[in-house]
DNA sequence: CGTTTTTTTTTCATCTTTTCAAAGCTCGTA
DNA sequence: TACGAGCTTTGAAAAGATGAAAAAAAAACG
């Protein structure tokens, strides 16, 4: 019926679950999703628009830069948030990996 | 550019998040890996293999099984864990929302 | 320089997850 | 019925995540 081809090693499974862990949190999809919407987006405008507290929302922002899935760019005083779609891509290509067919 | 056109409610936005947090471990993704490689396999199977504590593996399995992303069924002592495809997929899914293009 | 705006970092209390060991089920069979 | 094999649940300790408030940093601007 269905054979899997993709074996994930130690190392990307760890990954590939912090990555995971990272995604896993409704603000933080809420937040991602907004940055997926805007392109490029500064941390005043994310929390104000979602109605988060400041300091919340600049540490679930931390953890999504930690795990790669956004990254940042100054501009003067603000500061860009945009998603980093090639990251993103591997959290979905490692669940895929379970549902590849033969 | 991009233009996302899935928008998240609350309430999905919590379910997938739910899934996730089930997926966002390395020992469930390589038990789920394994369980996929493996098709109908049972508990003893699983935990001989992959050389994990047998009430450690339990524990995720039942993780698993309340996320609904591994199904079960009985054959006289052994319990034969299979995946649900579909809640994998919805999975999958929720993170491809972010991803999809115009 | 001192102040304001924008964002990050730190700190701390609380809640959740993980692990481990032991006890409890369930089924088949002697 | 009682035993063993297979699996789950429980309870306690350790580790990790969360939220909220306050302090700190970085840049702009008078």
């Amino acid at each position: 019926m269905r054979k899997a081809r993709v074996t994930i090693n130690g190392e990307k499974l760890h990954t590939s679950s912090e990555i995971l862990r990272a995604l896993a949190h409704p603000l933080r999809m809420q937040i991602l999703e907004f940055i997926d919407q805007n392109e490029m987006i500064n941390v005043n405008k994310i929390y104000n628009t979602l109605n988060l507290e400041q300091s919340i929302t600049s540490q679930h922002l931390r953890i999504l830069r930690i795990a790669g899935l956004v990254v940042t760019e100054r501009d003067g005083k603000f500061i860009h948030y945009a998603i980093d779609y090639s990251k993103l891509n591997n959290a979905v290509n490692a669940v895929d990996a379970f549902l590849e067919e033969e």
